[in-house]
DNA sequence: GAGTGGTCTAGACCACACA
DNA sequence: GTGTGGTCTAGACCACTCT
C-alpha cells in the first residue's frame, strides 16, 4: 500500500468516507472550513482545496456566507444532469412516469461483468415505461445489486426519478455514470410498448451508475424514441 | 461593464487573449508561473488559480519541472475526446477516412441559428465518408464559417481528423462540444453509402463545436452505422 | 545547481447570510 | 455582529527535469 498521498488527497479520501457512512445526511451542512482543518490538523487552504473537488464532481455545494453542504439530489436536478432530454428547440422536457414492475433476478455474464459483480448474482430488476409530452417514449431496464441496496424489496411505490430515491431511502449516491449509445429498431415488445411500428429506429442506452465510492450501482438499459426528440450531451 | 471581477478570472480572460491571438503556438510553453504573475502584478498563486481552470477546460497542459504548454490537438486524443466510438468490448476505435467532397455554400435557417450567425452566411462545407474496422460507417456533413476560417478554401488533403487542422493550420482550438443525438432511419442517399438496407436505423449527432473563447466555429451532422459499435459517454 | 510546477501554511481582507 | 465561504498574498519547502 502506498500512503504517500498529498495531504489535500487525504483529506478528500477521509470527506468521502465520511459522506458515504451518512455521517453528513444529504441537504444538511458540513462542518466549517475552519473545524475541519483544525479537526484534522491541516490548514484551512488544505481542506478548501479537497473540498474544492468534491464540489468538481457534484458531491458538494457550497454557498457564500451559508456553508457547506452535502448535495442533494432532486428530481429536476438529476433529470437535467443525467438524462438530458431536449425538444426541437433545445429546451429540456422531463418524462413522466406510465408503469412499472419489479422484480428480483440472477446477473446474466454481461451485466455481471459491467457492474464487476460475480456471475449470477441477484440483482433487484424493475422494469418501466415512461412518456415524453403524453406519449410513451422511454422503456427501461434497471438492474440494482441485492448488496448495493438489500432494502430495495418490492416497492410500495415507484418515484419518476431514482436517483433522489437511491439517495434518500438507500444511502446511495450517484455522482457519474458511463453511458453506451447505439441506434437500434425497435423490437416486437417494444413497439407495442411505444406504439409505432416494429423496426422504428430507437436509441439505446447501456448505462453504468457510480456512487461517490466509484462502486457501480447500478445498471440501465434504456430504448428512447428520439422522433421529436433528443438526447443532449455536452463534451470536452 | 462590468469589470468587477476577481483578479484570477482577469488573469484566466487575459491568458484566453493571449492564447487565441496565436501569442503561443500549440505545444510551446509559455511563461513561468512566477514571470507571468510578475508581469501581471498578482501572486504567483493567483496566475496557479486562473491557470488551473485552463488546464481543466483542456487549453493547457502543465508537467511538473519542464513548465506549461499550450495543448495541442494530437489526432489521438482529439478522437477520443469528442468521438467516443468503442466496439463490444468497450475498447475505442478510430475511424479511418474513405472519401471527401468540399465546397461552399450559404447557411440555411438551422444551421445559421444553431451557430450564431446571420442568415444565408458564407459556410464552408466537407462531405466524409470515415470506416470503421474496414466498412463505412460514419457520414458526415460539415460546416464552417468562413468568418472562422477564411483560409480553408478547397483543401488538397483531408485529414482523418479535422481538430488539430483547425488548430494547426487555421489557428482555431476546439475545446468542447453540444451534442444532440437521436436514432434516425436511414435514407436512400445513407444506405447507399454505408452498403446498408434503406431503414437501418442510423446514430444521429447534431454537433456545434466551440473555441477557447466560446465562439461556434463548426456545425457537424453525422450519421454513425451502431450495429457492432458505440457512442460512449461519461456524464456527470 | 538552476528552474519549473506541486503542496502547504498563516494570515489578511472581502462578500454574504442570518440573527 | 458573528460566522461562513471567497480571494489574495508572501513565503517555505518538496518533486521533478534538464544541463
Amino acid at each position: 500500500m502506498s500512503e504517500f498521498l498529498p495531504r489535500y488527497a487525504r483529506v478528500r479520501a477521509s470527506l468521502i468516507e465520511r459522506l458515504a457512512s451518512g455521517e453528513w445526511a444529504p441537504g444538511t451542512s458540513l462542518p466549517s472550513e475552519i473545524a475541519l482543518a483544525a479537526e484534522m490538523e491541516v490548514s484551512q487552504g488544505t481542506v478548501r482545496k479537497a473540498m474544492d473537488s468534491l464540489v468538481a464532481d457534484g458531491a458538494l455545494n457550497r454557498v457564500q456566507g451559508r456553508g457547506t453542504f452535502v448535495a442533494e439530489q432532486t428530481p429536476e436536478l438529476a433529470n437535467f444532469r443525467f438524462l438530458r432530454i431536449v425538444d426541437g428547440d433545445g429546451q429540456r422536457v422531463i418524462p413522466e412516469l406510465l408503469s412499472w414492475t419489479a422484480k428480483t433476478e440472477p446477473a446474466d455474464d454481461r451485466i455481471a461483468q459491467d457492474l464487476s459483480l460475480k456471475k449470477r448474482a441477484d440483482l433487484h430488476r424493475i422494469d418501466r415505461i415512461r412518456a415524453i409530452d403524453g406519449t410513451p417514449a422511454l422503456l427501461e431496464t434497471i438492474r440494482v445489486p441485492l448488496g448495493v441496496m438489500p432494502g430495495l424489496g418490492q416497492p410500495d411505490a415507484m418515484p419518476n426519478a431514482l436517483y433522489p430515491w437511491y439517495q434518500s431511502e438507500h444511502g446511495v449516491t450517484v455522482l457519474r455514470t458511463d453511458d453506451r449509445l447505439r441506434a437500434v429498431a425497435a423490437d416486437a415488445d417494444a413497439a407495442t410498448a411505444l406504439s409505432v411500428p416494429a423496426g422504428t429506429p430507437l436509441l439505446e442506452c447501456v448505462r453504468v451508475a457510480y456512487d461517490l465510492t466509484d462502486r457501480a450501482v447500478e445498471h440501465r438499459i434504456s430504448h428512447i424514441l428520439t422522433n421529436a426528440h433528443a438526447f443532449s450531451v455536452r463534451l470536452g
